[in-house]
DNA sequence: TGACATTCGTTTCATTTGAAACGATCGTAA
DNA sequence: TTACGATCGTTTCAAATGAAACGAATGTCA
C-alpha cells in the first residue's frame, strides 16, 4: 500500500526551476547592488524605461511582470535618487510620464553590457541552439500556465 | 555614442527564468495551500522527510536548498500541527531526529501524486526529450554558478 | 447632466524573508 | 582536564513582499 516510491525532490521540475533561478537572481542582484547600488526591481524599471520611455508606472507594470506596489516603490526610490524624471500626462491626469534622467541613462548604458556579460557567463557551455531551446521551453511552460490559469 | 541598442528585457534570460519560475511556484503554492494547508517550505520539508527520514534540521537544509532559519520555521509549524515528530539524537544532543508522523505521511502520500500531476500539466506539450534537455540545461547553469561563486 | 464603475498610483497592513546574534552542544588540541 | 573554535537550531531584527484599502481622476451610460 506504499505509493509514490522514491519521489525525488531534486528532479522535481518546479523545485529545480526555483533553486536555479534563485541562484541566478542572487548572482545578478549582487552585481547590480555592489556596482550600481540598485535592486532588481529598480533595474527592471530602468531597463524598460531605457528601451521604451516615456512610460507610465502602469506601463512599467505591464512590461516587467511586477505588481504595481513594487513598481511604485522602485519608482519612488529612483526619483529620490534622481535617476528618473516625472512629468504629468497631457490629457490624463492619472498618468505620470516617466523618463530616465541624464544620470539614469548613464547607469542604464553602464548596466546593459554588464548584464549581457553575466548572462553570457551563466550560459557559458551552452550552444546557441541550447539557449534557443531553453527560451522555447520557457515559452511553452508560460503558455501552459496561461491556459491553466484561465480555466 | 548610443550603446546597447534595443536591449529587450523580455528576452533576457535571468528575467525570463524569474518570471516563469515565479508563476510556476505560485500555481503550486496555491494548490498546496488550498488542498493541504501547507506552504512551499513545509512541502519541501515533508518531501525530503518522506524520502529520507529520519533527518536532522540540517539534513533538511542540505537537501532542500533552504536556509536554516526557513527550515526551522517550517519544522516548528509542522511539529505544532502534528505532521512530524522529533526525538533526540542518540549521541549528539545538538541534532534532532525528525520523522513524518502518521498524519504527516498521509499528507505526503496524498501530495506526491498531486504534485506529479501538476508537473505533468505544466510540461504538457513538451516531449520527454524536451524535459530532459531542460533538466540538462539547468544542470549546466548550476554548474556554471558553482564555478563562478567559488572564484 | 449626474450616478456609478473603472483605472491609476500610493499607502497600509500582516506576512515572509534572510542575515546576524545567540545559547547550547560537540570536537579538538594543548 | 581545560580552552577554544565549530556546528546545530532558534530567535531577533530590519527589509522586502503582496493583498487590499484608499483617494483622485477618468470613462460610461442612463
Amino acid at each position: 500500500m506504499k505509493r509514490s516510491p522514491g519521489f525525488d525532490l531534486e528532479s522535481f521540475l518546479p523545485y529545480r526551476l526555483s533553486v536555479t533561478t534563485n541562484r541566478v537572481s542572487r548572482a545578478f542582484a549582487a552585481q547590480y547592488q555592489q556596482e550600481f547600488g540598485i535592486s532588481i526591481p529598480e533595474w527592471r524599471a530602468i531597463a524598460v524605461l531605457g528601451a521604451f520611455a516615456p512610460l507610465s508606472s502602469n506601463g512599467i507594470v505591464e512590461r516587467t511582470a511586477m505588481d504595481k506596489a513594487k513598481v511604485s516603490r522602485a519608482v519612488a526610490n529612483l526619483l529620490k535618487r534622481g535617476l528618473i524624471e516625472r512629468e504629468p500626462h497631457a490629457t490624463d491626469q492619472r498618468l505620470i510620464q516617466l523618463t530616465l534622467s541624464k544620470a539614469g541613462r548613464k547607469i542604464y548604458e553602464a548596466v546593459i553590457p554588464r548584464a549581457r556579460a553575466i548572462e553570457a557567463e551563466v550560459t557559458k557551455g551552452l550552444s546557441k541552439a541550447d539557449i534557443a531551446h531553453l527560451h522555447w521551453t520557457l515559452d511553452r511552460i508560460s503558455a501552459r500556465l496561461d491556459e491553466t490559469e484561465s480555466e
